[in-house]
DNA sequence: AATGAATGAGCCTTCATTCAT
DNA sequence: TATGAATGAAGGCTCATTCAT
């Protein structure tokens, strides 16, 4: 509550990142996350009562982050061209698809396997149809100002979306190198628009 | 040493796969193992040290398994037309993606997660590849002999593995309609072939 | 630090007296205290230093306003006759047998037991005296005066007093009725008087 | 199950008994256990999931000892005189409410308050209400055959044992001599036979 | 080979107690 | 005085692993 408590758990959240980063979710214990911010281990169930609360939470605060970073961006984009959203949002999958041990990725997978076991919800699916949706919004402008030829949006998205989520995985199981990827961009580009290699 | 043997291994190859299938890969104990199959603690590191051992070999006698099918289907398959050859494919991709709780592909993942941060190596590499390079092959034959029109057989193979794989993933973690599978699938061969609804 | 004091102090007590009554003696930690009176965890400390203080205190406290009632009696009672005076005393007692949750009594049992396994002294001794005492001279005064027939003031106390103390205990293990309770008493006063049912 | 279990067990109870008849019931710990029966951690949790558990195996293997030299008494009581059994049943009592440190009573009482508590049944009503009418018995039968001079055994069965139980109390919180617990049993002899001092 | 009791390390969690503010 | 965050010790529990039988 307090302006102390909230640096604390900050903290936290940023020790605790890069734990989960480091290590995925299922193996991060309490003492892990304590031993890397430092805190005692009574300290830390003063703020989380396990190792999920403070998975959610960093989570929490990444996605905070991100949408602060979406709003500062909306306005310069809410007059580009559909090319130009495009090329922004592909850019971000990129981005998203190549970062490697620093990222929460790995956890997030972990996490989301669990919960869809439990019969619990992981937020993973509306982050995902969000960002299908958002693409879908980005073809369908473009196909209606003539930038892109495109009879089927939907499915055009669908497919787009899906191809990333597999090189997402696909980078973090079997590797990919930054060359295919952006092969496999052009290509998903070239189903409805003219792009020179 | 070895008909006895191999019948304890097979059973608890059977029993394990069970386990891993319902809890994945990294929650699951020896203990789990020991109890799911009957047999006693110390019995059971005759066989294996540790849980990865079981899991790796559990994986392997699948695979044997899977490949005694795919052999014999590979005679009746030899002379099979390009677009029968494909149905075939995405037939068994299509299994893969929908088979739920029963399936270790939880269990694989949370693996090669693992594997990929330690930096070794899971064997799901070459499983992706093997299977890209064969999709590969039944395009080229596609398009050479007229079946399908297709000027980027590995463009397309590529595309076409990412999305499966990205299905595979949103299968587990969003959770995925077959009649989504079905319309990504028609997407995909509409991209080489004339496909009625 | 005397009136403001003097209320927190109270309000403490107050508090641990209903969390003694409802857990014992030995399960009550400081925090159960702390939350129960709603002040600070260090702020308890100001006043106390242990469970045990605090409960100390608390006997204490309604020490003192039992005998301010009994100070307020005495009066009252100075020329009763001995068979008022006994049914004052004996009312007390049943009250005391069957008053249950609401009641420190088997916290001071569990306190009374841990000092006499350690060898300290909590104070039962005194008041178990004392109430004897007040017992036999209540028979004499009445054997003096020919209320009673009774030709062993002592013996009978010391006997009334075992059974009343066996009734207390087992009101809380065992349990006990109200009408058991009145049986008893009617028994007890037969040995020396004349009892109508 | 085996012999060896057998063994381990009963080590584990003799070991244990000695823990509550030292510290009572709450404050002993699984740790105590333990350290006590010289065993290891996980090893004290192949037998028993908690400290209750050990308590009341205790307690049982306790009341089976108990009840094995009762049943080779049974045989020469049968035939006994009232007088004789009465003499026997004190004695007995007499030995419960003095033995003091080496005795599981005061654990036993901290155990029966909290299963009071919490509405459970510790076994203590059995027990007490089993030796009340095990005493109207022999009252009765001293009545019967002229012994004893006794017209309302049950009253009287009641005062003695709740007088008892005080006793117990009383030596286990104030502290009680031997001469103090003679003089009772003759006090409550008196009620129903010639006793001299 | 097989068993399962035994061990001990490791993590979880709760509290008494302290201390900076 | 009063607060409540922080600490660390203590005890609970589970599990990988060993070992006598």
């Amino acid at each position: 509550m307090s302006e102390r408590a909230d640096v604390k758990r900050q903290l936290i959240l940023d020790k605790a990142a890069e734990v989960f980063a480091a290590k995925g979710y299922r193996s991060v214990t309490m003492k892990d996350i304590v031993e890397a911010s430092g805190i005692s281990r009574g300290g830390l169930y003063i703020y989380y009562d396990s190792t999920e609360q403070v998975f959610l939470d960093v989570v929490k605060s990444m996605d905070e982050a991100e949408e602060e970073l979406a709003g500062s961006l909306s306005g310069r984009l809410k007059d580009a061209s559909a090319a130009e959203l495009l090329v922004w949002f592909l850019k971000e999958q990129k981005k998203e698809i190549l970062k490697g041990k620093n990222s929460l990725s790995v956890a997030m997978y972990e996490y989301a396997f669990e919960c869809k076991q439990e019969g619990r919800n992981s937020g993973a699916k509306h982050k995902f149809e969000t960002a299908t949706l958002v693409l879908e919004k980005i073809l369908l402008k473009g196909d209606e100002n003539g930038e892109f030829v495109c009879d089927d949006p939907k499915g055009i998205a669908a497919n787009m979306m899906y191809a990333m989520e597999g090189m997402k995985v696909i980078a973090r199981t079997v590797g990919i190198t930054e060359k295919k990827v952006d092969k496999e961009l052009v290509f998903m580009m070239r189903q409805f628009m003219e792009v020179e290699d």
